[in-house]
DNA sequence: CGGCATCCAGGATGATACTG
DNA sequence: CAGTATCATCCTGGATGCCG
């Protein structure tokens, strides 16, 4: 995590944001396409070029570094499979599962307040 | 909402990318201290310096900048009385209020899978 | 097919100084 | 007190090209 420094004698940590376990769960997903991702992801697996066809806006380093984060994150389980010519499928984690009944409310939310704002 | 070019012939609006209940809703509370924000106000009006106080590493600039973002977005109310010196409270609308529960689920989910990951 | 490496533009964020 | 203005910086994400 980043550090500020204060005063130039010292720094201080800002655990104390990260320790905020909203804000951990929200950088999760705060990428620009992994929401989009999980949500495709949500009743199949699917292969690297396959969201890559369902998502033609994002490129494929995108596509690739959200899948990595996601991955990292724990969040979405990466299959190798060693054929020619390769091929590579995402899945959900039980971890990310968990989480899609509060993507129903978030979603629900966002829905029902869009457009009220100028 | 950014456009981008297709084969330099068209551009496709992103819409279908902004249609999307979810990501709305993700970047409603996406910036760096929005989250933290709410969660002050969850249960008390605050004054500008009062937030500045509680996060002494956000600077003025983003604490104006991120408070505006929420208020424009319906999720924060401002009230200025006019006073010498001049006073400012925040706090949350209706629309932010029904959000706390969803909210609380974040968390809950954020602090059971918080360092679970490498 | 499924990437990674490199370069780059724009937005987000920070530091600092000033004001009604 | 509660900002605004300006400039500097960092980081995200996009364009393009190459590789096992």
């Amino acid at each position: 995590m980043t550090k500020r420094k204060l005063n130039s004698t010292f720094t201080l940590n800002e655990s104390f944001l990260t320790e905020c376990d909203l804000t951990y769960a929200v950088n999760k997903i705060g990428g620009r396409w992994k929401i989009l991702i999980i949500d495709k992801l949500s009743d199949q697996k699917l292969r690297f070029s396959e969201l890559n066809k369902i998502f033609p806006l994002i490129t494929e380093r995108m596509l690739t570094l959200q899948l990595r984060a996601l991955e990292c994150d724990g969040l979405v389980k990466r299959t190798v499979y060693a054929e020619v010519p390769p091929r590579v499928e995402y899945e959900l984690t039980p971890m990310a599962l968990e989480f899609l009944p509060i993507f129903k409310q978030l979603s629900a939310w966002g829905n029902k307040h869009k457009g009220l704002t100028k």
